[in-house]
This record gives structure tokens, sequence and C-alpha cells, in this order.
DNA sequence: ATTATTAAACAGACTAGACGGTACAAATAT
DNA sequence: ATATTTGTACCGTCTAGTCTGTTTAATAAT
């Protein structure tokens, strides 16, 4: 048939992805997009119908990627499900691990679109909450197993400490690049981490 | 003289904090803020000399509303001084109230700024983690009061434990915004405070 | 093995409209 | 009367998107 594309379609995600996170989505231009990656308005227009449809399929891969770190700490974290506590600091300690690599502060493609959410349309903006709450669900499911067999030390609603995963890498992506400082986010998860062992142990 | 502009000023200010959160700075344009105030373009520069003189001044306008809110909370707790750890609790306590009210989703300007930081000058950004260092050192402050009197659960870094709180505060916007929920933020900053019970009381 | 065919992938000039910004006249209040 | 404030027509640039044509590589016929 013809070249491959792929190469080529990821090299233009890759590249919006970091261009978004310092500029914005409608703070980047197509043009910029092109010099990052040297290729055309062809081939963008090939690859992509419009800018939004960039958009969406930027954050359906951000997602996917997202819902696969998901996966594989529940993964990594097998080991320990018959003892819930040990299993859930384990699940936030990984991400601690993982943070702690940082050379520079992260970001996030869910914090950048709702701020700017008149960009997009529902559908867009739905992968968006989706994603947040499957973060949400599965740290209720590691909570829950923990409840069966620890009481805590105080009263605790579920749903909203489930979302304080979320919460802190989402505040923590700010801090850390307003005070360009990353170190800032496996800090945080660390007081995360100390508050589940003081609420359970 | 002439006519008085400050309410035109304000008006451009108002309108354009409320575009921002929902379009981003970029994706604000000058018409948009036209529409919304009803002003024109005559009035707008000569108020605003170029479109990133508002963002500035925005941000400034913002960060001094900010402050203040910081130093009414500190002098609404000044009575608790005695008490540190009251005090400090009683600090969170406020906004908790205060977030409780909220019957949209909050937004952050320092957030949204942080998110679109090429589209600014330095002197703009500057002003954004200027802000955030000041609540850094506030809570630092209250901290070490705390900490003469009561020894904690667990090995604390004080600086990261202060900026939880600006953290929790952005992360529970974000998650707040995503999920378009509006009791978000009180609740996560609930689970600080539970925190910082479990590891001083 | 060489060539012709085909569809995918790309190149780049072009366009219509939106954008930030300017010029200057008109209006307002003292 | 005069300085401040506002209204409006206008301008050059940038933007997303289009159009037409060219290159690439797998396939099929010679």
């Amino acid at each position: 048939m013809a070249r491959d594309g792929k190469p080529t379609r990821d090299k233009i995600l890759t590249e919006t992805k970091n261009l978004v996170f310092c500029n914005g989505f409608s703070g980047t231009s197509i043009d910029q997009i092109l010099d990052k990656t040297g290729i055309t308005k062809g081939a963008f227009f090939y690859h992509f119908k419009t800018k939004n449809a960039l958009a969406k399929a930027l954050i359906e891969t951000y997602a996917e990627e997202d819902m696969s770190h998901l996966e594989s700490a529940l993964q990594e974290t097998e080991s320990l499900k018959e003892t819930p506590l040990k299993r859930l600091l384990q699940f936030v300690q990984l991400f601690i691990d993982m943070m702690m690599t940082l050379k520079e502060p992260p970001s996030c493609l869910y914090a950048s679109y709702s701020y700017e959410s008149n960009q997009f349309d529902q559908e867009t903006m739905d992968i968006v909450s989706d994603s947040i709450l499957e973060w949400r669900n599965t740290f209720t499911e590691l909570l829950n197993k923990v409840l069966v067999e620890n009481t805590p030390k105080k009263d605790i609603d579920v749903q909203s400490l489930s979302d304080q995963f979320v919460v802190i890498f989402e505040g923590a992506f700010v801090v850390s690049k307003a005070l360009n400082d990353s170190d800032i986010t496996a800090k945080q998860l660390q007081h995360l981490k100390n508050y589940l062992e003081l609420l359970f142990d």
C-alpha cells in the first residue's frame, strides 16, 4: 500500500501533549505543532480532520496510558491482596517511587482540559471525568477491603478518601509547576500514605 | 475631569476572570470580554494597553484578594494563639466552612495560569509562585508553633506538610471541575484536618 | 526481475475569518 | 474649557482549514 503513518501520528500526539502542558490547548497553534514535529499541514490534516479531533485523540491516548498505570499498580500489589492495608499502602508507595524519579514538574491533561473545558465537546470532557472516576472506584475497592479488617481511627467518608489520591496528584502537579519544583508530588503522596497509616494502623 | 473609569475596569477584571476559568486565557478573546461586559474596544484598550497587561492586572488583583483571605483567617483564629494546635485546626476549619457554601465548582487562577505559563511573562508568573509561597510560609509558622508543644506521631517534613494545604485546594478544584461536583473541596480539606489531628493529638 | 497500478501518506500554496491592536472622533463630567 | 473616558471604523497578522498535486511502498501483471 503505502508508507506507515503511525510514527507521524504518534509524533503529533507526543509533541502536542508537551506543548499543551505549557501553552494550553487554545494557546497551541497547529503551526507550532508543525514546527515541533517537522511535518507539514498536509500530513497533519491527513491524520486529524480538525484541531479538536486532535484534542479528542490526545485525551483518549492519555487516558488509556493512565488506565494502564492504574492496572499495572493493581497487578504489582496483587500478591498483598490477603493483607488489604499493606496492599493499599504499597499501592500508594508505587506512585511515590514513580514520582521520585521525576526530573521536571509533571503535568496532567485532565487538569489542563478542565481549566479550558469550553474548548472541548462533551465527549472529550467525558473521557476526563470517566478516568478520574476510575481512580475513585479502584481506590474505593481497595479501601473497602481494608475496612473489613481495620477500624478507622476517625469517621471517614470512603468516597472522598478515595478521591484524595487523585486530588493530591492534581494539586501537587499544579504547585510543582508553579514553584518549578519536581520533588513536590512524591512528598505530598507520602502525606497521604501517612494519613492512611494513622487512620488504620 | 471626566467620568469614573473604575467600574469599567472592575467589570473587565471580573468578567475576564470568569471567562478564563472555563476558556483559559488564550482561549478568551478580547471580543468575548467586550460581549460579556458590554463595553467597547476603545474603553478596553484605554484601561489595558495589551491583552497581557490585563493578564498581569488580573493575577495581581486575584493575588491581593487571596492574600486578604489568608490575613483574615489568621486574624479570626488569633484568639487561639495560645493553643497552637487548636488554632491550626480552626484555621483549616474556616476554609472548610467557606468551601461548604459553594454552589458551583471553584477555580483558581494560579492553576489556570500554571497550565499555560508560556503565555505570560516572568513577572506575571512570579506573582503566582509568590502567592503560593505565602501560604506555605504562613502554614509553616502555624505548624512550628504546634511542634513546640506537640510531638507528631510520624516523622514529617514541615515544608511539604505546609504545602499540602494549597495542594489539596488546587487538586480539589481540578477534580471538582472535572466531575462538576461543588462539594469536593470541603470534604478534601476535612481529610487534611483529620490528618493533622491524627498527627498531633 | 522489472514494470505498472493503486491507495495511503505527505507537501505546500492558498483562503476566509478571527485575532490583537490602532486611530481618532465623540461624549462626559468637572 | 479641558482632561478623561468611551465608541467605532479600520489594519496587519495569525489561525484553522482546504485544495491540488506529489511521493512512497505494497501488490499484481508482464
